[in-house]
DNA sequence: AAGTTTCCCAACCGCGGACCC
DNA sequence: AGGGTCCGCGGTTGGGAAACT
């Protein structure tokens, strides 16, 4: 099979963009806006392929960029959502206003990884480099097994420690322990039990007590238990920090479920 | 001051999934 | 249903800048 090549190779021009070239696209997408970027480049008078016009667009000329260093409390973030969804660079830029995944990514990669095996965790894990593995009462979790074991009823906590590990205590469940990491699919739904006893977050400087649907960024909504004393419960995630960022962003209480859709 | 090494980040590459015909 | 095309994502690379010798 094969994919046809997504542009004629010998025509384009790669490496560094001109200030020519990105002043050709800046003005193509503002007078027709973003998309069709295979086309964009002809149209736009560019010798790029449409990937690359996609790239820079999207990583460097947007006008919605925030540039400039990190925050601490983007860090703190950062690591909170990389323990949460692990690589998925994508969904964690979606949750910083302004960044771009490549951003983040080589953000990450270049001091955040640095900073946590400093602390001795293991950026990949989120897990302090010597603890021994797997037969812990304690274990931390991917994005996905937490939501996925969180989907069933039984009460685990989730908390974290100032280091950003993020650690789900599990009550006693033989099946889990022999099996912490299973992969099942994720899904990303309203909690679908009640049984609410809000959970306690700890960042780096504060101690919050949110309920799941606080934590979705869904403050004040009928299913907020924590704001409203509506009854909610189900699955406890850790997911603001005290800067207020709401996590899976969507503090105007539309949650897109599909977006966060994983494997 | 010159050469070397390390760091950082913009850009590229290849793959997978969605969409269309 | 299946093949082709496009888009978006994550991993990797290359080269300029900064730090070090």
């Amino acid at each position: 099979m094969g994919r046809s090549p997504c542009c004629e190779k010998a025509h384009t021009n790669k490496g560094a963009w001109t200030k020519e070239e990105d002043d050709r696209l800046i003005a193509y997408i503002r007078a027709h806006g973003e998309g069709c970027w295979r086309s964009l480049p002809k149209a736009a008078g560019l010798l790029r392929c449409g990937k690359s016009c996609r790239l820079r667009w999207i990583n460097y000329l947007r006008p919605d960029l925030k540039r400039g260093n990190f925050t601490e409390e983007e860090d703190e973030l950062i690591i909170m959502l990389h323990s949460l969804l692990g690589n998925k660079w994508s969904l964690i830029a979606g949750r910083l206003p302004g960044r771009t995944d490549n951003e983040i990514k080589n953000y990450w990669n270049t001091h955040i990884r640095r900073k946590l095996i400093n602390r001795g965790i293991d950026p990949t894990t989120h897990r302090p480099i010597n603890e021994p593995s797997t037969t812990e009462a304690a274990s931390t979790i991917s994005f996905a097994s937490s939501i996925a074991a969180a989907s069933k009823a039984d009460e685990k906590k989730i908390n974290s420690n100032n280091n950003g590990v993020f650690v789900v205590k599990e009550e006693k469940n033989p099946i889990q322990e022999k099996c912490p990491d299973l992969n099942l699919e994720l899904r990303i739904s309203p909690p679908s039990t009640s049984s609410s006893s809000s959970e306690t977050l700890k960042t780096g400087g504060g101690m919050m007590s949110l309920c799941f649907t606080c934590r979705l960024g869904l403050q004040n909504s009928k299913e907020c238990s924590c704001c409203s004393g509506a009854s909610s419960g189900g699955i406890r995630i850790s997911t603001r920090t005290k800067s207020g960022y709401d996590f899976l962003g969507l503090k105007a209480g539309v949650l897109d479920y599909r977006s966060l859709e994983m494997k």
